[in-house]
DNA sequence: CTTCAAAGTAAGTGAGTAATCACTAGAACC
DNA sequence: GGTTCTAGTGATTACTCACTTACTTTGAAG
């Protein structure tokens, strides 16, 4: 089982951050409820109970993953504005949040779950949070209004949806017809 | 634990469309693999291993639920835009989804869990469908053009996850921008 | 060489899971 | 009156779940 390494030794921080990785993985594809602690623990190298040791509850597990899926999301934004301002930094933003979506849509993939597991309030706070975070994060990098900026997370949520149903490998007529749309309002729009 | 009447004598059919009302219920509060057959079974009145004669499958099931899902929305429209046309159908359609998001968003938080339950095949095919019936409709009883048609869904979306992390009922500033934004974009846009 | 905390696990808990099986009450037809 | 069909259940299976308890290993400081 363990992978090629001889079970390496490392310290609470740094098995906490292999756990994280491999909660985003698993929580991505199965959502709350199907990330079992068991398979994050085995695909992190460690025994089950460890990881109880090291997070405490599975919800307090999540909602570490939920932030964490947040805070890189932030520091994407980030990296796609720097040295940028204005409409051309929202369009860099815009440009990496699609490629994201198509090189490595784990940790989005793991934003949409996390939407999903929203019925748990401390999901939701977090959630929330995380959100409303990254809002005024493309404000203070772009200076866009209301209008703007919410074309820019409706664009973004929709894109979402469609790389979760398949529609952005091999996009099905109306699919492909959305995308269009988003082309064309980004550059007519912005 | 049966409500009140005693327990009915329903036929299969009827029985199935009780099932399907209940997984409503439980599948938009829980997910794929939250939503457990027992729970559904109870809140239908009827046995456990009932649901799996009349359904075969947790998965049948839940295939079902979304199916349902996504006609009703298809039905709310096409009420919506009953006797208009154009950007005034458009229009209504987009008021009708926001009063039912508003009034009662069961349906629409189960649409949400179906994009997140979309790691299954099966139900990634029926959610792709559904979605893909929705956009023509749209295009039909609109006549709207790809970028009037993407700019309707991602609001759409956007108000979905919205209201899904409870902004919609007690937004906080961020989330009352974005709705803003949201109304000025359909004001000014369309 | 010893001590001691931190890293890590083996073994097990009770509760819940989807799914199956063997069965029955009652209405409908002949 | 007997047969057959339909709606429905009780009991159980094999398994997974989150979580716990009690234990062992390891490495570095004194």
């Amino acid at each position: 089982m363990t992978p090629t390494a001889a079970a390496e030794r490392l310290t609470a921080p740094e098995r906490r951050e292999q756990i994280l990785e491999a909660a985003v993985t698993v929580f991505a594809e199965r959502g709350y409820e199907g990330a079992s602690t068991d398979v994050i623990a085995r695909m992190a190298g460690i025994s089950q109970p460890y990881l109880f040791r090291l997070f405490g509850t599975k919800r307090e597990l999540i909602v570490a993953t939920v932030q964490r899926c947040f805070e890189d999301t932030e520091r994407l934004f980030e990296q796609a504005a720097r040295g940028l301002s204005g409409d051309e930094a929202l369009m860099a933003i815009g440009e990496a949040y699609v490629e994201e979506l198509r090189q490595s849509p784990l940790k989005l993939r793991a934003q949409l779950q996390s939407y999903s597991a929203c019925d748990d309030p401390a999901i939701r706070t977090v959630v929330a949070a995380g959100f409303g975070g990254l809002v005024r994060l493309v404000e203070r990098l772009t200076g866009a209004d209301s209008a703007r900026l919410s074309t820019f997370f409706a664009q973004g949520m929709l894109l979402n949806v469609l790389a979760m149903t398949g529609q952005m490998d091999e996009p099905q007529a109306w699919a492909m017809r959305l995308i269009d749309g988003c082309a064309m309002n980004a550059k007519l729009g912005l």
